[in-house]
RNA sequence: GGUCCAUUCGUCUAUCGGUUAGGACGCAAGAUUUUCAUUCUUGAAAGAGGAGUUCGACUCUCCUAUGGACUACCA
């Protein structure tokens, strides 16, 4: 690549980023590291309808959680600041103004309601209204008024947009870095509109392209619900004669639902009980929408099963760290068909990734959850329990349920375990136990386990019938890790207080 | 309706003209196990359909079908 690699991650700010998003950014930055280039956050606030308070924030809050940094952008500044195109407003008109001069755009003067009123027309006619060459020289436009009547119009404040004088039967030839090549007839294609007098804003296409050539963007890689406008933009680079600098475009396949059929929506994953979003939302209005990072998921396997939900590496290896990413990332092995998210394989990532946690890292992750449980412990044996149960968690929120008895003594007991083994024998036995522990000095596990055993082995008993007595009594419940991780972990003084409790206050079953 | 894009196990995907079509998730069975899990082994499971090109097609071309995106003074 002869030129250098700047990309641009351009979210526009109505509502929280949505995990497709957040996969475009991704792969943004991924190709971005891997050639040595630079990543851009521009944010396209041009809608001053649908613009909504904190999304902005969100959307850099998701970026810095996923691990996906900025080099220039909004937050972070930079040599084309500002980044933020509403803050560019300025800079629009005169584009706006030069296609019009250029022949390539006209004054259109047309009232929504007028448009909608020609729309509803059509409709009924069971035609389709398009804004193009068949009606652009009979409807109120530069086209059709003289220049004197154009100009009145405008000093008058009358409302006006520029909009893109589309050729007619013209065929325009494109390139994807993932598509291939791809060819349109402009004779299909309608009139844009690319500046509105209305709020002095100018239109997607329009910022998109004037700001991708003034950041000296070399590639454009978005969503593939941008590939209809891609002649367009095409279109828009030669009317501006910036051809020789056009960035390169890859259009990404999109997220599917988990059931096929549409692109994955908030709906989809309020309705299946999984999150769209990276981070936990409160909207303006108090709604809200669960997230990632909430729901228990690290920001690396978050990131992980993103990458691989539409890219492979050829190789049949699945778990990248962000540095393992960038060495594999290449845009022509990214497919071309939409990807359906599976939440089961979601889940398997980050289970992935708490298998390999160290009890530290755990510790850390596992305290708060501790804490809101009413559990007050050291690091240490916070990490020690998540460690002894981490193979058995998809979530750093399962830790709880699946360690509970390291910290808190039953206080009720699983009828299922405790029909099975609070009847015959076992009461007594489990007496017998409590001595043979009580006499018990050095509680480390294997000890421990070389006493009882020895014990139960002399005795004759069945080792499945004590050590389940025992698991009734210490865990209160037929789960947990070996016995003897338990006692050891509680410690004798517990040990014993949970064996009399459950001897004192819990009946036998006959 | 129009334009464009896509189509390999249920799902994510490998294959870049010659393979017993491979892996992973999920599923099923078995092994291990004091419980619950983990783990391990094994299994079922795919080229949308039809024409062509070719000695040979999942791979290239065309048609059909199906799915999707777009079709705003939204991005």
């Amino acid at each position: 690549m002869s030129q250098e690699v700047r990309v641009r991650f351009a979210p526009s700010p109505t509502g929280p980023l949505h995990m497709g998003g957040v996969r475009t950014a991704l792969y943004n930055y991924l190709f971005a590291r891997r050639h040595g280039g630079k990543m851009i956050l521009r944010i396209e606030d041009t809608d001053s309808q649908r613009f909504v308070p904190g999304a902005e924030e969100y959307i850099i809050e998701s970026l810095k959680w996923c691990g996906i940094e900025i080099d220039e952008g909004v937050g972070v500044g930079g040599p084309h600041a500002p980044y933020r195109q509403s803050e560019r407003k300025e800079i629009y008109l005169k584009y706006a103004k030069q296609l019009v001069e250029a022949g390539w755009a006209y004054y259109a003067f047309d009232t929504s309601e007028e448009l909608d009123a020609l729309r509803k027309e059509a409709e009924a006619a069971g035609q389709t209204f398009a804004y193009n060459y068949t009606v652009r020289e009979k409807l109120p436009t530069s086209l059709s008024l003289s220049k004197e009547e154009v100009e009145d119009r405008i000093a008058r404040g009358d409302i006006w947009v520029v909009r893109f004088k589309m050729p007619e039967n013209e065929v325009v030839e494109m390139d994807d870095l993932i598509r291939g090549h791809v060819k349109v007839n402009t004779s299909t294609l309608d009139d844009k509109v690319l500046y509105k007098s209305a709020d002095e804003l100018p239109t997607y296409h329009l910022a998109n392209i004037v700001d991708d050539h003034l950041m000296e963007i070399s590639h454009v890689i978005r969503g593939e619900e941008w590939l209809p406008s891609l002649p367009l933009h095409y279109l828009l680079y030669r009317a501006f004669g910036w051809q020789d600098t056009q960035p390169q475009f890859a259009h990404l396949p999109l997220l599917l639902k988990p059931t096929g059929g549409g692109k994955l929506s908030k709906r989809d994953g309020d309705k299946m009980g999984f999150p769209v979003f990276p981070l936990f939302w409160t909207s303006p209005t108090g709604e809200t929408a669960k997230g990632y990072r909430e729901d228990g998921y690290f920001a690396e396997a978050f990131v992980n099963l993103l990458a691989l939900l539409g890219w492979n590496p050829g190789t049949e290896q699945e778990i990248f760290s962000m540095q393992e990413l960038i060495d594999a990332f290449s845009l022509d092995r990214v497919s071309k068909a939409g990807a359906r998210f599976q939440p089961d394989k979601a889940k398997w990532f980050n289970a992935q990734y708490m298998h390999h946690k160290s009890n530290e890292e755990l510790a850390k992750l596992f305290q708060p959850i501790l804490k809101a449980n009413g559990v007050e412990t050291s690091d240490e044996l916070a990490g020690k329990a998540a460690g002894i149960m981490k193979e058995r968690a998809s979530f750093i929120t399962d830790l709880w349920d699946l360690t509970s008895y390291f910290f808190v003594a039953p206080t009720q007991y699983e009828e299922k375990q405790m029909k099975k083994y609070w009847k015959g024998e076992n009461p007594v036995r489990l007496a017998e136990l409590r001595e043979v522990l009580a006499a018990i000095d050095d509680f480390s596990l294997e000890n421990t386990e070389a006493i009882v055993g020895a014990w139960i082995q002399e005795k004759g008993y069945g080792m499945g019938q004590i050590m389940n007595t025992l698991r009734l009594a210490l865990v209160g419940a037929g789960k947990g890790p070996g016995m003897y991780d338990v006692t050891a972990f509680i410690g004798k003084e517990e040990c014993l207080k949970r064996i009399d409790y459950i001897l004192t206050n819990l009946k036998p079953l006959e």
